[in-house]
DNA sequence: CTCTTGAATTCTACAATGTAGAATTATACA
DNA sequence: TGTATAATTCTACATTGTAGAATTCAAGAG
């Protein structure tokens, strides 16, 4: 993340996998929920390590939980999403929206080919 | 750009802004249209670095033009948006979509403070 | 002609983010 | 105790992002 606060194109993912996720976030399900959405199969190192760099930020928490009765492995680390986590989503977005405002498929499209 | 074709979030935001500029896309001109449309300032060594290496990817097209009769200054390289440019910001759009889907600054708010 | 100013690009060095996969840890059950 | 399973942690490196100084080029002033 940059000093103006931008989030990273990966960590963004990862905010908004721990998001949807809500209160079951762990690093594999996040990147179960990553790998769904995008289609795109997701290197595991890569998850936990965004995931640490998000909560030293402070945009999530984190709780440590010992395995159930009858769930094999070790133990889940969950992430919770913190109100500047939240207020940095948010911030990606708008500014997302800003920068594609007043395009889309069809005039990238146009705009591309008509200049060749 | 991962080894998977993702985008980074500056690369989008400038790729962007080439589009929006169509064919008057130069370093300069580039880094006006991100801050006037972020809002933010950047760093003009990002833009002119990041423009190269769109254009090693074959995102971008460069020429560059000598300088009118009245302009003073250095010749313009304008930057034109070539046909997998349009492809990695239609794929990145798309997948910012998909990790969007469900997801709204009221829904976040809501579950976060929820969870605390 | 050379100096200054303006407009732009290029360069340099470093910090932060992203990638990949192997190694390790912890638990339950045979 | 040993083995399979589930998950996290570690290590090393590649790519992207940041910051600002240095350089280049052209026009106009003197």
């Amino acid at each position: 993340m940059s000093k103006h606060g931008l989030l990273g194109a990966f960590e963004e993912l990862v905010l908004l996998a721990v998001a949807h996720l809500d209160d079951e976030a762990y690093g594999m399900k996040v990147r179960r929920e990553i790998e769904r959405r995008s289609g795109r199969e997701v290197a595991i190192g890569a998850v936990y390590a965004t995931l640490e760099r998000m909560e030293s930020k402070g945009f999530l928490s984190s709780r440590t939980v010992e395995g159930g009765s009858d769930r094999r492995g070790r133990p889940r680390k969950f992430f919770l999403l913190q109100p500047s986590g939240v207020r940095a989503l948010l911030d990606a977005r708008r500014l997302h929206d800003n920068m594609w405002d007043g395009l889309d498929a069809a005039a990238l499209q146009r705009r591309q080919e008509a200049s060749q």
